[in-house]
RNA sequence: GGCGACAUAGCCAAGUGGUAAGGCGGAGGUCUGCAAAACCUUUACCCCCGGUUCGAAUCCGGGUGUCGCCUCCA
C-alpha cells in the first residue's frame, strides 16, 4: 500500500521505507556545465523532478539535492578551445540550465552543490581514504584502489574479472590496477588547479557526488538517482568510495532512467544527434515536452520522433480541453446543489485519484497515471455539463490541478488577455453570426486563426484559444 | 567477449498467473449554420519454439531481433 521503487542495487522492486519516517534526501546527478542541456539530459531532470513533487504529494519531507559538475575535462577542454575561462562558462551554462529546466517545469532543487566550491570536503575525503588504506597517490595523483571494496561491481553486477575482461580503455600506466581511478588529478598546464596536501590538482568525476551527498544529506541518501549510463562507472565508483569512507551505503535505493533514443540511437553530444529543449518549445507548449517524457515509464527508453511529439501535444490538448470546459462552465453554473448522478461522480472522483495513486506508488508509473487523466476526463465529458453544480465543478476541477501538480502538467497559466483588435473582431463575428451571415463569420474566423486565436463556438457562448 | 534491459494494434504505451488500460491516428455516426470541442461505435493471432499450470502477454528454458553499459556520457 505504499510507495515500491526499482532499486537498480537489487533489480527488483522494494517498498520504500526512508531512514528516517517522513523525510527523504534524494541525490541526483545534474549536469556537467559544459553545453546545453539536450532533451535526452531532460528525462532524468523532468522524472526526478516528478519523484520529488509525488513524494511531496505523498507526506515525505523531502530534501532534494542535484550538483553541477562544474570541474572537469570536458568543460576544460571547450573553454580552452573557445578560448575561455572554464570556470565562467561553466556559470554561463548554469545559468542555461536554470532557463531550460525553468521553461521544462522543473523547479529548483533544494541545494545545487558545486563540485568547485566542496573542494575542501573532496580534499578531507580523499585523505580519508588514503588513510583508511583504500587510495594511494603517486606523483600528484591519488587513485582509489576498486579491489580494496569486497563489494565493488555490486552496483552494476559485474565483476572485477568482468570488467577486466571488458576493458576497452587504454590501461593508464601509472594507476597500480586497472579497473582504479582517479580521485585527485595532478593540475596539467592550462587546467584550473586548487591546492592539495598532493600539490596542486582537482577532483576526480566521482568523487564529489561522494563528497556532497555527506555534505549536504548525510552519510546514506535514501535515493541516488541518474541516468542508467552513469550506473558504470560512475555509480559504482561513486558507491565504493562512501562504503570505505563512511562504513555505510552511499544510497538505500538505486533509481536509473533509461535513455532518449533519437532514430533508435542514445541520443548524445558526441553522437552529434541531439535536439535541444529550447528549439522545441519555439514549437509546441513547453508542457508538450514534458509530457512527452513522462508518456513511458521511466526504465522503458524513449524514442524521440517528430510524430510522437505531435501526439504527446494532441494528447494533451484533450486534457487542456477539458479543464478549459470545466472552468467555462463555472463561470456560467449557477446550481448549488448537486444531484444523485453528481453525487455519484463525486464519489468516482475518489477512484480516479485513488487509482492515479496506485499507478505512482508503483515505482511512479507515470505513464499509468497519465492513463487516469483521460479516464477522469472521459467520466467528466459523459456526465457533466454546463448545467453541472458548482461544487462538483469545483471538485473536479480541483482534482485536475492537484494530480496534474504531481506531474507538472495542466500548471495553472495567468489569465489570458486579447488585445482590444481581437476582441472587437470577436464581437464582429457574432453580431455576423446573429446576422446568420455566415460568410463574413467565417472569415473573420479564419483570419483569427491566422493570428493563432481559435474559436469555439458553444451553447455557453464563444471560447477561445491560442495556437 | 562479459553484464543488463527490452520485444503488446498503423504509431506510442500500461498491464508480473484468470482471459488485453489509456492516448494519438484511421473509419462510421451524434451534436453544430459550417467548424471546433465533446460523445457513441469501431480499430490486437501480446516476436518465435518448447515447458510449468485448470488457466500464461504475464512464470521457466531455448531461439531471433533491438537497445544500453563494459572507465567522456542523463
Amino acid at each position: 500500500m505504499g510507495i515500491r521503487i526499482h532499486n537498480t542495487l537489487t533489480r527488483r522492486k522494494e517498498d520504500f521505507r526512508p531512514i528516517e519516517p517522513g523525510h527523504v534526501g534524494i541525490y541526483v546527478c545534474g549536469p556537467t556545465v559544459w553545453d546545453y542541456m539536450h532533451i535526452g539530459n531532460a528525462r532524468p531532470f523532468v522524472f526526478f523532478d516528478v519523484v520529488r513533487r509525488y513524494l511531496r504529494y505523498r507526506g515525505y519531507i523531502v530534501r532534494y539535492v542535484q550538483n553541477f559538475t562544474d570541474v572537469d575535462d570536458k568543460i576544460i577542454n571547450r573553454a580552452n578551445q573557445l578560448g575561455l575561462d572554464p570556470m565562467v562558462m561553466a556559470e554561463d551554462y548554469i545559468k542555461a540550465y536554470f532557463e531550460d529546466a525553468g521553461a521544462l517545469g522543473v523547479a529548483a532543487a533544494d541545494v545545487h552543490p558545486r563540485a568547485s566550491l566542496h573542494i575542501e570536503e573532496i580534499i578531507a575525503m580523499v585523505q580519508d581514504l588514503i588513510a583508511k588504506g583504500y587510495a594511494y597517490e603517486i606523483d600528484g595523483d591519488v587513485y582509489f584502489s576498486a579491489a580494496k571494496d569486497p563489494q565493488y561491481g555490486s552496483l552494476s553486477g559485474q565483476s572485477l574479472d568482468d570488467l577486466k575482461a571488458g576493458a576497452r580503455v587504454e590501461i593508464d600506466e601509472r594507476k597500480r590496477a586497472p579497473e582504479d581511478f582517479a580521485l585527485w588529478k595532478k593540475q596539467k598546464p592550462g587546467e584550473p588547479a586548487w591546492p592539495s596536501p598532493w600539490g596542486p590538482g582537482r577532483p576526480g568525476w566521482h568523487i564529489e557526488c561522494s563528497a556532497m551527498v555527506r555534505e549536504h544529506l548525510g552519510r546514506t541518501a535514501d535515493i541516488h538517482g541518474g541516468g542508467s549510463d552513469l550506473i558504470f562507472p560512475h555509480h559504482e565508483n561513486e558507491a565504493a568510495q562512501s562504503r570505505a569512507a563512511n562504513g555505510a551505503p552511499l544510497a538505500n535505493y538505486w533509481v536509473h532512467n533509461a535513455f532518449l533514443n533519437i532514430d533508435g540511437e542514445k541520443m548524445s553530444k558526441s553522437l552529434g544527434n541531439f535536439i535541444v529543449p529550447r528549439e522545441i518549445m519555439k514549437r509546441y507548449r513547453p508542457e508538450t515536452l514534458r509530457f512527452f517524457l513522462l508518456s513511458a515509464h521511466y526504465r522503458s527508453p524513449l524514442n524521440f520522433t517528430e510524430d510522437q511529439l505531435k501526439a504527446a501535444d494532441a494528447s494533451l490538448e484533450r486534457l487542456h480541453n477539458a479543464l478549459a470546459v470545466l472552468e467555462q462552465w463555472q463561470a456560467v453554473t449557477s446550481r448549488e446543489v448537486m444531484d444523485d448522478e453528481e453525487r455519484k461522480l463525486l464519489g468516482r472522483l475518489t477512484a480516479h485519484r485513488e487509482r492515479f495513486i496506485a499507478a505512482m506508488d508503483d515505482d511512479f508509473n507515470t505513464a499509468d497515471a497519465i492513463s487516469a487523466l483521460f479516464e477522469l476526463t472521459r467520466d467528466v465529458h459523459a456526465t457533466m455539463g454546463p448545467g453541472s453544480s458548482k461544487e462538483l465543478v469545483g471538485a473536479v476541477i480541483g482534482l485536475y490541478h492537484e494530480l496534474g501538480d504531481i506531474l507538472g502538467l495542466l500548471r495553472r497559466e495567468a489569465p489570458a488577455t486579447l488585445d482590444d483588435e481581437v476582441e472587437r473582431l470577436i464581437t464582429e463575428r457574432q453580431e455576423a453570426r446573429r446576422r446568420r451571415d455566415w460568410a463574413e463569420s467565417d472569415r473573420i474566423r479564419d483570419e483569427l486563426a491566422g493570428r493563432g486565436i481559435i474559436l469555439e463556438d458553444t451553447p455557453q457562448g464563444i471560447r477561445w484559444k491560442r495556437k
